[in-house]
DNA sequence: GCCAACGTTGGC
DNA sequence: GCCAACGTTGGC
């Protein structure tokens, strides 16, 4: 096994209690150990559904802790069954049910995902944080075990330089180095907190009112808007991003629930 | 609880 | 089809 036809993955779940809808949507690692597999449901996003797409049986996986106290890697995992439908979206008690989902025309997918192991050391977002911010000839002496290769495959993870996707492609290079820092931990002694630097800039950033500095224009053209409500309907976005597909009509299995989405 | 980053919406 | 307002993610 191994090498240029495995693929790697990285899903986010929250360990941490929240309630959608009247529903606990908490998944952690205790949960995910416990019940061995479960769908990934309630993914909402069509880059994420469309990488989760891609996925194929046996492709390895990160499971990794967001929004919470402590978020980084906490296990490894694999895809056990193949994108199929996400029936959650046609349940209007669901937190995470979508009126225009149709199941004649299913909008979103999940796939299944089995718990294989827990990191033996988690893995810290805060590391690869701290880790990313430095020079790759500036390695840690206590996790210099990742090399080169590995520190630089680190500094590129979509976790640290995107953060916000709630399923992300991962490297080989990058998985075997969080495959190392996982066995073999050694961080414990390290100052995770951000840099001095990291956190001037951020003030700085919310010091500068309102948006992001970006390729922002002036130029109002129009004034306020309505804003929907809320619902969920671009059919367009999911033409464009959408690819060939096949996804399988199949469905079985409680559903456990997962999280895309966020507090109250 | 705050708010940066960034995806989505929808007027123009 | 552009792009500013809006809404959400998610670290801190």
């Amino acid at each position: 096994m191994s090498s240029s036809t495995t693929r790697y993955w990285l899903l986010k779940a929250e360990p941490e209690t929240r309630v959608v809808k009247g529903k606990d949507v908490k998944f952690s690692v205790d949960d995910f150990e416990h019940v061995g597999t479960s769908p990934w449901e309630g993914v909402r996003n069509y880059e994420a559904r469309n990488l989760m797409k891609e996925m194929k049986e046996g492709d390895k996986a990160l499971f990794y802790h967001s929004n919470c106290k402590t978020p980084g890697i906490a296990a490894f995992a694999q895809v056990s069954k193949e994108a199929y439908p996400d029936y959650t979206a046609w349940d209007s008690s669901h937190p995470y049910y979508d009126a225009k989902s149709d199941s004649k025309d299913p909008k979103w997918f999940m796939v299944d995902l089995t718990f294989v192991s827990r990191a033996k050391n988690f893995v810290p977002l805060a590391l690869l944080r701290k880790i990313s911010t430095l020079p790759v000839s500036d390695i840690p002496e206590e996790i210099s075990y990742v090399g080169e290769t590995g520190t630089t495959a680190l500094k590129s993870m979509d976790l640290v330089t995107r953060g916000r996707l709630s399923v992300q492609r991962v490297g080989e290079d990058a998985w075997k180095a969080i495959e190392q820092l996982a066995e073999k931990g050694g961080w414990e002694d390290m100052d995770l907190r951000p840099t001095a630097t990291a956190t001037k800039k951020r003030k700085q950033n919310r010091g500068s009112d309102d948006g992001p500095s970006k390729k922002v224009k002036a130029a109002p053209k129009r004034k306020g808007k309505p804003a929907k409500p809320k619902d969920l309907d671009q059919e367009d976005a999911e033409e464009a991003v959408d690819e060939p597909e096949t996804p399988s009509p199949t469905q079985q299995s409680p559903g456990l629930r997962r999280s895309t989405r966020k507090r109250t």
